[in-house]
DNA sequence: GATGAATGAGAGTTCATTCAT
DNA sequence: GATGAATGAACTCTCATTCAT
C-alpha cells in the first residue's frame, strides 16, 4: 500500500513545512499561502491534509507533546530514586523543546490562542498541567517515604516544579541569548531539588 | 461653551472599558465596536483618546507594569534582609497580578503578539526581565556578603526566581481554579528560598 | 447693525483661511479641522457661518466667477474695437487666475467634483464656457462687420478662444514654471488672434 | 490541474469594467465593489489582478498615454511637412480620446487627484506637458526653416499648441453636446495653424 | 491527487456633521 | 455666538477556505 506511506509522509512534510513557516513570523502573521510555498506545493493541496490553518499548528504541538510525554513517561518507568526522577523530566523537557526558540514560541501562539478562540479547546492545556502536577505529587511522595525530602513542603510544590520549567521558557522565548539553557536546567535542579530537600 | 470633560478620566474609562472587552475575547479577538460598547460610547470616540487599538493594550500593560516597578522598588529601598526582600518582590508581584485571571491572559496576548509582529516592540520584554533578572542579582550578592545563602548557588540562580513567578502566572492564567495564588506564593518563596540557604 | 457687519466679515475670513487650507493639500485632503485651524476657530463654528464643506469651496468660487464676469463685463462695454476686446478678456482672465497656482488648482478640484457628484452641480459650469463661447461669438461677428476677421473661420472658432485659455491653466497648474503667465497671454492672443485675421 | 485562466485577458476585462464603474461615478466615489459588480466577480477577486484601486487607475490612464504617444510618435517619423505633422498630432489625440467623455472625465480625476495626493506622482504629467511642447517646438523650427511659418512667433507657441487642445477636452467634458470633435479639431488647426503661417 | 483562481466576511480607522453646554 | 466632544457611516484591503478543472 505505497498510497498510505506516501499520504502520511506528504503530511509529516507539510506539518515541518508549516512549523517553519510559523517560526519566522508567527501563528497569525503566516498565510496559507506561505505554508504552501514553505513546502513547495499548491495552496489547496494542504487542505488536502489538513481541514484548517488551526489543525497544522495543532498537530505540530500534539507531535511535541506526545513526545514529551513518552520521554516523561519513559523516566517514570525507569529505575532511579524518585527525586532522581524529576532531575531527569526537568532537564529532558527543557532539552527537547531548547532546540528552537522560534517553534516554541509557535506553540506559545497556540496556547494563547487556544485560551480566548472561543471554540472548546482542541488541547487540553489544563488537563496538560494537572497532569504533570499530579505526576510530580506522586513522585514527591515517594520521595518522602524514602526520606530523600522534607516533611513540610507545601502543598503546591508541584506547581512550583511545573512553574519554573515553564517560566524557564518565557524567557527563553523573548530573549534566547540570556542564558544557555543547558546550564539553566542545571542551575533549577540545583536551586529547587536543594529547596526540596530534608 | 463647550461640553467640558475631564479628558484623563474619560481616557480611563474607556481604558478600563477596553481591558474589560479585551478579557472576554482576547486582544484580537475584540472589535473596537466591542470596546465602544463596553464604554458605551460611539466608536469613533475612542479615537479622540487612543490612536490606535494596539495603543490600548499597551497603554493598560504600561500602567500596570509601571506600577509592578513602583512597588518593587519600594521594596528594594526598604530596611529589610536581602533574602526578605526577594520574598516580599516575588508575594507583591503575584497578589498584584493575581486580582483578574482574565488580564493577565490579555497581557500575554500582548507580550506574544510583541514578538511577532515584526515592528520594533513598543514594550521591551528583554529589557523588564533582564531588569528584573539583575535586580535579583545585586539582592543575591548581599545575601551571600550576609551569610544568608550558600556560595556554590548557580550564575543562572536569578533566571530561576524570575521563572518561577513567570510559570505561575503561565499555570494561574490557563487554570485560575488550579491553586490559591496567596498559597502559591507562599509555596514558592518556601521552596526556592530553601533552596537558596546555606 | 453692527452685528451683521461682523457675520459678513467673518464669514469673509473663514472664506479666505478655507481657501489658504484647501489650497495646501487639495480640496478633499482638507479636513474642517484644518480649516478651523486655520482660521483661528473652533470645527463648530465654521457651521455657523456655512452649511457644509462644499459651501465653503462653492462659495469661494463664486467670489472668483463673479469678479471675473465682472472684469469681462467691464471690457465687453468699454469702447474699443471688437477683437481689441477678445484680446482684453484673455489678458485679463489670465492675469487674474494667475495669482496663486493653488487656488486655481482647488477650482479644479471643484470642477471636476462637481461634475462627478451626482446631485445637480450647484455651479453650473455647462453654462459657464456656453455664456463665454456666446460672448465670444458676438464680438467675433462685430468683428466680421468690420472686416477685421476673415470670413471663413469654423463655427467652433469661439470654442478655440475659450479652449486656449483653460488649456493654459492646465499646464500652469501641473507646472507653474513651465511659463511666465504674462507672456504666455501674449502669445495666445498673438498666434490666435492672427489665426483669425483677414 | 486548477481552474486556467487567461490572466492578461482577464485583468484587461477588469481595467474595462473598472474603467466602466469610474466613469459613472467618479474615481472617488466609485467603491472596489461597484467595480466587482461592474466586472461580475468578486471584490477579493480585483486584488489578485491589481495591488489597489488607485493601481486600476493608473494602468488604465497609462495604457491610453502610451497609445498617444505611440500614435504621436508615428506621425512624426511619417513623411510629412512639418506643419502637416502638427496638424495631424492634433486630429489624432483628440478623435482618440473624444470616443467617451465619460473616461476623459476619469482620466482628469486621476489628473487633479495625482496633483494633491502628497505622494510622488506615479505619472509624470509636468513631463508629459514638456514631452509634447519640446516636440512642438522641434516642429516649429523645422517649419521655420522651410519658411512655412513666421519668423517673429512667440516663444510660448508650443504652449497654446497645448494649451487648445487640452481646453477643448475641459469644455466637452463638461458638456460633450457642445460641440462636434471632428468639427472642433478642424476649427483648431483651422485657427491656430493660420496664425503660425507666415 | 493537485492546483490556484475566486470569494466575501470582516475590521480598523477617518472625518463631516451634530449638538449639549 | 462659540465650541469641541461625540458620533457612525463609509470604505479599502486581507486571507482562510472552496471548488472547478
Amino acid at each position: 500500500m505505497p498510497k498510505i506511506v506516501d499520504k502520511t509522509a506528504k503530511r509529516e512534510e507539510i506539518l515541518q513545512a508549516a512549523l517553519r513557516a510559523f517560526a519566522k513570523k508567527g501563528f497569525s502573521h503566516t498565510k496559507m499561502e506561505d505554508v504552501a510555498r514553505e513546502a513547495g506545493i499548491g495552496k489547496g493541496t494542504i487542505y488536502e491534509y489538513f481541514r484548517s490553518k488551526g489543525e497544522l499548528l495543532q498537530t505540530a504541538y500534539e507531535n511535541y507533546l506526545q513526545e514529551t510525554y513518552r520521554q516523561t513517561y519513559e523516566i517514570i518507568q525507569s529505575a532511579r530514586p524518585p527525586l532522581e526522577k524529576i532531575r531527569e523530566i526537568i532537564l529532558s523537557i527543557i532539552r527537547y523543546y531548547s532546540r528552537d526558540p522560534a517553534i516554541m514560541r509557535v506553540f506559545f501562539d497556540f496556547w494563547i490562542e487556544s485560551i480566548h478562540s472561543g471554540r472548546e479547546p482542541v488541547i487540553d492545556f489544563k488537563k496538560i498541567y494537572a497532569d504533570y502536577r499530579e505526576m510530580s505529587r506522586a513522585l514527591l511522595r515517594q520521595a518522602l517515604e524514602r526520606g530523600e525530602i522534607r516533611a513540610n513542603l507545601p502543598g503546591n510544590t508541584p506547581s512550583v516544579l511545573v512553574a519554573v520549567v515553564e517560566g524557564t521558557f518565557l524567557q527563553w522565548i523573548i530573549d534566547p541569548e540570556a542564558f544557555d539553557m543547558e546550564k539553566m536546567a542545571e542551575a533549577i535542579v540545583d536551586v529547587v531539588l536543594n529547596g526540596l530537600r530534608a
